[in-house]
DNA sequence: ATTTAAATGTTGACATTGCACACATGGTTG
DNA sequence: CAACCATGTGTGCAATGTCAACATTTAAAT
């Protein structure tokens, strides 16, 4: 191995997000993902101004991979398209939870750490903007599009906790809401 | 100041919930919440075998609140009381956003080291699901009642998150969901 | 090509933290 | 009064984030 790792941003990056998933945000620490990488405890430094400097540009990997993740059903149209996006959120969730954590766990602090990140988390947003727009047929800045889609996000958001977190894991999984269970909510309402 | 503190157990509760309002969940330390009440760094030990001990009882002590302000809807009918509840808990979360990411920013971890946190969080559930049951006038054992919680559950979550978190504060705060808005979408779905 | 500057990685050190141990204190009970 | 035990104190240790000084490699400039 050379003095020069190459590219240790990325290899930290990726480590760290291996590590979120598997032990939590809690049980990430700089000088294990150091360590991991086969790097000395300060080297990290040269790359990410601090720890939380490095959560953020995970997170923002994180919206930059969800928002990719909604581009793949915009070629579907109406109610199957409201679907898609929902399974993609769902299914983002569930198979990164730790990352998930991440991104949404925290409050404005990684904001101001890496403005990437508020560029992501909003361009996510908007992608979800431009579904509540095509569903409904309105123009894009139409007032009551951002009220649809914060309201989509909002249910799309407690589903996903629910299914990722064990905070209620008395409710067995079949009783969970499904994306098809929250698009009939979305559309119809809730009924029994 | 005598030797002995008189309640310390309640006093660190209190601070640490002070604390983690005002400093977030990061800004808060054992030994700060020992030396703000005025005692040795090591005395908490006495009274809650470790940090996340700790935490965990001051988020029973969250769910029990919440809890609490969904009981006080109870006596109103139909839509009113559903309107109630959305209410209760958003603004709960709102007053309270140190305390409300505590209570839901971490996974099954805290559970297993209190199990009144276990107890308390079901008991919060278990009120939604009684709104549930009583709105859609259903037996609080249909299969329908917890599905229909979890979903109401998911959006007051994340709608609660929208409010508190700078995460999108890019949305304007007159266009973020409000209790009638959640309401509304619940008994007819989201509409332009 | 040689020199020089910038980028990158290493080492040592320090403050903070959660926590474990042994010890001190003081109210309570026989 | 004496013994006990819950409660608080002190010391100490390992892990961690971060800073400062130094080493090495690569790239740029002359």
């Amino acid at each position: 191995m050379t003095y020069h790792h190459g590219d240790l941003r990325a290899a930290l990056l990726s480590q760290a997000r291996c590590a979120v998933d598997a032990d939590g945000e809690a049980g990430l620490s700089l000088r294990g993902l150091a360590a991991a990488v086969g790097v000395s405890p300060n080297a990290p430094y040269r790359h990410f101004p601090s720890k939380e400097a490095l959560l953020a540009a995970l997170s923002a990997q994180g919206f930059a991979e969800l928002t990719g993740r909604f581009a793949t059903c915009s070629d579907q149209v109406g109610t199957d398209r409201l679907i898609g996006y929902l399974s993609a959120y769902l299914g983002f969730a569930r198979e990164n939870p730790g990352l998930y954590r991440l991104m949404f766990g925290r409050s404005l602090a990684p904001l101001s750490c890496d403005p990437a990140l508020g560029e992501q988390s909003q361009a996510c947003f908007r992608s979800l903007m431009s579904l509540i727009a095509a569903v409904w047929d309105l123009d894009e800045t139409d007032d009551r599009v951002p009220r649809g889609a914060a309201q989509v996000w909002s249910m799309c958001h407690g589903a996903a906790l629910l299914d990722i977190d064990q905070a209620i894991a008395f409710l067995p999984e079949d009783r969970r809401p499904t994306a098809s269970d929250l698009a009939a909510t979305i559309v119809g309402g809730l009924r029994p």
